[in-house]
DNA sequence: TGAATATTTAACATTGCGTTAACATGGTCG
DNA sequence: CGACCATGTTAACGCAATGTTAAATATTCA
């Protein structure tokens, strides 16, 4: 169960947030104050943090600076919420470390999709191993926006076909078996069907051309410029 | 301590990219130009340069190939800082040799974990040992991408073939005999015709040369450079 | 929810590798 | 010397591995 703190001089606003974020299943805790916040985020290290821009005493930005300086919450996602057109604070923000901002007035349910999305980004951020840009002979392969350029040409990939080819091209040249394939982009237990990751294959050689993916027979598949 | 050079001719930009890195621990130069970049690369070799496309006259793109070109820098890490949606300095700046890339605007957090990773990355590749390559005579057999180079030359082999030429290079003089190859190569049970062996062994020497592979008559085969 | 998209399955086609068979060569005995 | 046995050589064949397509199923997103 994830845990947000939500972070405002408000309590109404406090409340709102809250009461629609726990009907999500969120865990959530509350604080009226910058130094509120700082000693329960100590204590809970929540994933994610509201901070309202606008407090008295310790504001919303010396807030985050706060907090990014606590290494336990090296990992946490940082929104601010702020005014519509308070453009310095915002920009303040993301200097200080923010990831993402809201501007009032909230709508509950936007508010809880965005805060959905910016976990979901979280979860994927840290299970990612995969290098975030790779340039091999005329390809760019971007595993941060999915994209691979050929030449000016931009191809998008879906999930698995891109994972399948920055996999292949993560070691120009290495023979990868099924089997490692299937270890490493399919989880160790799924069983799938022999001819999976050949549909893939063909797939992804409609959209590249067929000289960059090459078959070793009895062996497997090896990515080559 | 690891050096970053930063290149931009906004100060502005430089300042919040410095600061947040020196936040980090890293040993950080500055310079607003092209050739003020390469002077100072030059003297300190940094291990990871930060270039902004966009600059009046020697532009990011011109810089970066100027860096490339000098052997001390043949190590560093390049990373492009460009405006978003900016594909074509993407595209010729990862061409140019660049490693990554980083659109604006720059959410400072975002920034250091990147240069983060991509040193990370750098290390891991400096210690990176390829083992399943085995360097005999003049072959070179890699086991990993099923590759033989005779001198220059790259020679493909199917899979028994190149299983075979493994296995009696695996022991450069020992005389395998066709029992052991059978056990090795082929499992325990199959049985194989008499010839089958010999017919491989022909295949390989047809790709490879007759120098290799020798035949002890009444023994085996044994492979010598 | 349903429409759109992505992934997997299933059924069938194709291919190329490994194997075999048939024959050639060559070296070693008596 | 010539018979014999081990290995060399060649080409053709069969089958398992892979390619291909379409349809079924799962997932995503509005």
């Amino acid at each position: 169960m994830q845990k947000i703190l939500l972070v405002d001089d408000e309590p109404d606003i406090l409340e709102i947030l809250s009461y629609n974020l726990e009907k999500s299943d969120y865990l959530t805790f509350t604080a009226e104050s910058g130094l509120e916040a700082i000693e329960l985020a100590k204590k809970e290290t929540p994933d994610l943090i509201v901070l309202d821009v606008m407090m008295p005493n310790m504001d919303g930005i010396e807030t985050c600076i706060e907090l990014r300086s606590l290494p336990e919450l090296s990992n946490a996602i940082i929104v601010f919420l702020s005014a519509r057109n308070e453009d310095y604070s915002l920009i303040a923000g993301l200097d200080a470390g923010a990831d993402d901002y809201i501007t009032k007035p909230i709508n509950p349910r936007v508010f809880v999709k965005k805060v959905e999305t910016l976990l979901k980004r979280k979860g994927d951020r840290e299970n990612e191993v995969t290098i975030p840009t790779k340039s091999i002979g005329n390809l760019i392969i971007d595993s941060e926006k999915y994209l691979v350029f050929k030449g000016e040409q931009k191809i998008e990939f879906s999930k698995k076909k891109f994972e399948l080819l920055a996999l292949l091209a993560s070691k120009p040249g290495k023979v990868f078996t099924r089997d490692e394939i299937l270890t490493q982009i399919w989880s160790d237990d799924v069983i799938v069907n022999d001819r999976t990751i050949d549909v893939h294959i063909r797939k992804i050689r409609e959209q590249l051309g067929d000289d960059y993916i090459k078959t070793i027979k009895g062996v497997g598949y090896k990515f080559s410029a």
